[in-house]
DNA sequence: TCTGGGGTCCTAGGACCC
DNA sequence: TCTGGGGTCCTAGGACCC
């Protein structure tokens, strides 16, 4: 008989501010909040927090200067990219070296999917080895799908392991808010409330028909789908192929001068050209997105006559999508995205 | 509590064509 | 006369996720 097909979500612990702790021993246990360029007068957001500045109520994206107040005594840190890239790349080649399918979803987290009998087994041998090699603590969801894997990882950490199939999943889900569900965010939540559907349960007994008319012919029974714990089951190697390519700036200060703008733009286009010439791939259209003060968000976008590589073309196409916005109001972000 | 940066997918209206 | 219906592309915005 074959053995049985499960999906394994896993997902490092706290994994910035672990990444960070890994190379400051001293900060272990202690309250660490990495974000922005670490200055929490400035404007940014929490990127991670360990878990002792949890317990002051600090958590990702939240605005630095709030963590600040919520947990003075933390220590803040800035964020360094290329150092959770190399600690990424260490996780998921260990997870490559067992017998499974390794899909990653993130820096911190990817999906692993394997033949066994036992996968409470396989997944205890997986943490043990992302520990003995990187020094990272991780949790491990165990699912009959992909949604259950993932949904399964939050009741496994910290540094757990749980298993949500289809036998558990009434009592294990259908009490809880329907934005518990992975998909379903605050807008949706709060819409469904207003249909009454508060739950995992009353939304896995909504009509569709009532769904399609409020989210759409394919969002709308989509979202029962999810509350009946629904979704595919496969996990796939494919290395992901980018659709688009973007930058954007939020200024400290917000921006009024035009030219000035124009200069951001142009460096904006610029930079994402860089990365466009690095994928070697044409780019077929080009978006600019503006925040205006307080925090108003627009964009514009462009189908380029012809698919370039050019820089110029980009910035050219950057700057006349620029034209298009009334710029009379002070502008919080600029934002350049270029897609194939 | 004044809210980053980098992505993805879906929806809906209008243009345009047959 | 002022009107069908389907298909596809373009564009803007909404929502979600890490």
């Amino acid at each position: 008989m074959p053995e049985p097909y499960w999906v394994l979500h896993v997902d490092l612990d706290e994994f910035i501010a672990a990444v960070e702790v890994a190379r400051r021993p001293e900060l272990r246990g202690k309250p660490v909040v990495v974000g922005g360029t670490g200055d929490p007068a400035r404007r940014a957001v929490v990127a991670t927090a360990s878990y002792a500045a949890r317990a002051f109520g600090v958590h990702s994206g939240m605005p630095l200067r709030l963590a600040k107040k919520r947990c003075p005594d933390a220590v803040f840190l800035p964020t360094d990219p290329p150092a959770y890239d190399r600690a990424s790349a260490e996780v998921f080649a260990v997870l490559r070296t067992f017998a499974v399918v390794v899909e990653v979803l993130g820096w911190d987290e990817g999906f692993l999917g394997a033949h066994t009998d036992d996968p409470h087994a396989l997944a205890v041998d997986v943490r043990r080895a992302v520990q003995d090699v990187t020094g990272l603590v991780c949790s491990i969801g165990i699912g009959d799908n992909r949604l259950r894997a993932k949904l399964a990882t939050g009741f496994a950490k910290p540094a757990g392991i749980f298993r949500l199939t289809r036998d558990n999943w009434v009592e294990v889900m259908a009490d809880l808010p329907t934005g518990a569900l992975w998909g379903i965010g605050p807008r949706t939540s709060a819409k469904l409330a207003e249909l009454g559907v508060t739950t995992v349960r009353l939304l896995a007994a909504a009509d569709d028909t009532d769904l399609a008319a409020r989210f759409g012919p394919a969002t709308g029974p989509h979202l029962r789908q999810l509350a009946l714990g629904a979704s595919a089951t496969e996990v796939t190697a494919t290395p992901h192929v980018a659709k688009s390519r973007s930058r954007e700036t939020t200024f400290q200060q917000d921006l009024t001068d035009r030219a000035r703008i124009d200069r951001e733009i142009t460096a904006l286009a610029a930079r994402v050209a860089e990365d466009v010439a690095a994928e070697g791939r044409p780019v077929l259209r080009v978006a600019v997105k503006i925040r205006f003060a307080p925090f108003h968000t627009a964009t514009r976008s462009t189908t380029l006559p012809n698919p370039t590589r050019s820089t110029t073309d980009i910035e050219r196409a950057a700057l006349d999508v620029t034209n298009r916005f009334d710029l009379t109001r002070p502008v919080r972000l600029l934002g350049v995205r270029a897609e194939f």
